[in-house]
DNA sequence: TTTAAAATTTAGGCTAATCTAAAAATAATA
DNA sequence: TATTATTTTTAGATTAGCCTAAATTTTAAA
């Protein structure tokens, strides 16, 4: 078991996010010190230190990439991270623009049976609030290409892909709107007011749909 | 709003707990140093800081005690950290011999609006697992009239209202007899050579309790 | 009351994580 | 290709928070 500082887990995070967007994972110390809002002397420095530790590969004036081991840490990191996230906005009601920072310190609190019992407590949700796939124990995120029916474009098509509360409350909800999983669903409107939505589910029933429940629902495109 | 680190929380929480047990409020470097697990050394360099921010009256060979200003933060860390534990163990069903160390890290969250929601979300607790008292906002602690176990007298019934050592050993030696917060105790004897005392737990279960273990516990008249 | 012991502080040093300024390497342009 | 601009690294410094060893102050004992 490695025990890193916080500084360290970010580091990782935000290495791992940069490489999701660049060329062959490869993350550039300039874009790394502006994410995280640091010189890029100091970034050389950490990245120097990371090496060392075996957490990434880093190549002068090139650029680096995590390891199989730092893959792993900033997957974890991530995984705290969106975990707290839900409880915040789920379980206390927090909004979702309110959580970010929180779970910024939340997420370096280290303790594997914390996290295992919060996840549980949960119920495994495999998207946080902001429609953000959680990894699993093992690192292994849900499928992609699904985003947050809150998040969905107008007039587009979508089908139900996944929900992420499983309180019982919400299950009866879907139930008695009559909306299952893989149904279709059409966004015709957002009110900006409140953010309800208007959808057409299965291109014959029209519905209103709050806030509360579309950030609980996830939809693929067609 | 005044910020502070994890470390100079922790000093301010520690000197509080000492001052609680001491003369006067004075808390001893030695006795800091000893509860902290740093060297006296460092203790010093740390008062002189805390001075300087007016969070603590220190005089050089005399010792310390807290301000106004570090009183009122100290007493918020022990509220985040009691609200944790209390968290830990009703919602997560951790024991409460587990929580002690998580709830170290998460009492240096910086969130009023987190610690409220929490409270919140608890229905205000007024005493956390171990059966200390949580303060509220205002850093009012609501006292119950509890007496040590070990002063306790004869034929008189009592219930568990408190115990002293956090340490895992003891708590996990409550468990092991089945001793729990508010369960009955009545004093069937004590024995004058050793200070052991036979207690009658729940007017079924008769025990045998150490002199050590007796000035651990914390009653309260029934 | 003098001396020995204990507690506390001072002095000097270390590491992690940051910074700025200058140097070096790479990329872009004339 | 030569020169300039950009990116990145190196060098040297700073702060927080710790340490050990030595010096000082206070307390206890002879």
């Amino acid at each position: 078991m490695i025990l890193l500082s916080a500084v360290e887990e970010n580091y990782l995070k935000y290495i791992f996010q940069l490489s999701e967007i660049s060329d062959k994972g490869i993350v550039k110390t300039n874009d790394l010190a502006y994410k995280l809002e640091h010189s890029a002397a100091s970034v050389t420095d950490m990245l120097k230190k990371l090496s060392d530790k075996k957490l990434v590969a880093y190549k002068k004036y090139y650029g680096v990439s995590l390891t199989k081991t730092g893959l792993q840490i900033a997957v974890q990191v991530l995984r705290k991270h969106r975990l707290w996230e839900t409880f915040l906005v789920k379980n206390l009601k927090f909004t979702w623009d309110q959580v970010h920072a929180i779970a910024e310190q939340l997420e370096h609190i280290q303790s594997d049976e914390l996290i295992d019992r919060m996840d549980e407590y949960l119920g495994h949700p495999k998207f946080d609030p902001h429609g953000d796939p959680i990894p699993d124990k093992q690192g292994v995120f849900s499928s992609a290409n699904v985003i947050c029916l809150a998040d969905a474009k107008l007039k587009k098509q979508y089908l139900l892909a996944n929900v992420n509360d499983e309180s019982s409350a919400f299950l009866k909800y879907l139930n008695k709107i009559q909306l299952k999983l893989n149904d279709k669903i059409k966004i015709l409107d957002k009110e900006e007011f409140d953010e309800t939505i208007q959808i057409m589910i299965n291109e014959k029933k029209q519905m209103t749909i709050s806030k509360d429940a579309a950030q609980n629902m996830f939809v693929k495109v067609v």
